[in-house]
DNA sequence: TCCTATAAATGACATTTATCATTTATTTTT
DNA sequence: AAAAATAAATGATAAATGTCATTTATAGGA
């Protein structure tokens, strides 16, 4: 089995802070899965009983709604990690993690997060501020939602996907989504979804290549995204 | 000047953990303000170095979207605390704290805060949880406000003001906002906030004196809010 | 106490967004 | 490869919400 002090997926997430004995106790502990495609890494409601760090793949945290509606709240990828704020608040999961592509995954059981918690103040620090900086997006999110109209937030979500996804070799935004997924994560029917982003392509913002989207001028859709 | 070790406000938060010794250096260093209603106690984008403890007074957390209007993100009264995401994930504030009524606050400056942190793990640990805690309602938040119609987050956000302040002698919700800041806080326009109001007044479900609001039916409201 | 400024309320109307129905395209299964 | 299932696209329409204009009420200062 892989071990974690020569993990590269550390260098992106709090666990970069761990020492050598730490992360070799990581490695003793730790169990490899697989997720795939659909498949749910976490479940809203359901404890968790350790940490996951993403070795690769992509999924989205979700939440369902007391209408039966599905609200996309973020997108994970590989060197992120999860489950984390459940430990530290020793409360329930409040999203669930579903794979929007088979997924490898790393579960770090609760009992060493702990100890390390315990014993390395500057690893506790970076998973407050992983935390902290949720907070200061979800803020963010809400007055986003509250007070901008969908065109708006839909610009300013297919800016943030290709901030958080990067683009592949023929520049599309690199993750597949359903027109129903963009819909869920900006807050509108998925009919309204569609519409808008008939428009962006027929001004010639951006391109849809079946579900692949290319941005074209992102200096529109940050325009766009501000209201104007 | 008042001494920490008596305060009963500290029963109210994370700082219920400190010993009598981290009480006392914090008796020594702080500071008591008075923050007159409509002044700012933090602002979005400054730096802060320090904690306040609330002792009296209500004041609402804001963030000021690019287009000009104002997006109420939480209520805060006597025994919350404030500053301390900032000080923990050191970064600027995310959001403007405005009194809407007097205040009476105490200042307890960073380098005692993270002396506690650093010695008292229980100290950090609710710090933690406080911020955790506030996620999970940010996530809830930014789902309702994204898939639920406006009427549904009025009754919503009529209760959990109740739930927050409580009611006076009347049984009115003890707190006085303008229309424009229920507006505010719902996301949406002050006309249509107003309308509903009168709305659920003609149906029976709430009254309004002046600025004050009463809630005569929390089963309906709950219904509301739940789209029923 | 009156005057002025601000807030609340209401109507008319425009715009945005959702819903329903249907067609077309794309996947998935057999 | 054909059939079936699912997703995307589009039109027509309804419903929700925002904007502007105006009136009425309330609060704060001279």
């Amino acid at each position: 089995m892989s071990n974690c002090s020569h993990c590269i997926m550390k260098r992106f997430n709090a666990l970069k802070t761990l020492t050598h004995d730490e992360l070799e106790r990581f490695s003793d502990h730790k169990t490899s899965l697989i997720i795939k495609k659909g498949e749910n890494l976490m479940t809203e409601g359901n404890s968790i009983n350790g940490l996951y760090c993403i070795q690769d793949g992509k999924c989205k945290l979700t939440k369902l709604n007391t209408n039966g509606k599905e609200q996309i709240i973020k997108f994970v990828k590989g060197g992120d990690i999860l489950g984390h704020r459940s430990i530290l608040s020793e409360e329930p999961v409040g999203l669930n993690a579903t794979a929007l592509e088979d997924m490898r995954v790393c579960f770090i059981p609760k009992g060493d997060i702990l100890e390390s918690i315990k014993d390395n103040p500057q690893f506790s620090l970076n998973l407050i501020k992983n935390i902290s900086l949720q907070l200061s997006h979800a803020n963010t999110a809400i007055s986003q939602m509250a007070q901008k109209p969908v065109k708006d937030r839909l610009a300013e979500t297919l800016l943030s996907l290709e901030e958080i996804f990067g683009v592949d070799n023929e520049d599309c935004i690199d993750v597949i989504l359903t027109r129903e997924e963009i819909a869920n994560t900006i807050g509108t029917a998925t009919e309204s979804a569609i519409r808008l982003l008939s428009n962006l392509k027929k001004d010639g913002v951006i391109d849809l290549l079946g579900k692949k989207i290319k941005i074209l001028n992102k200096n529109s859709l940050k325009n766009i995204s501000e209201g104007y």
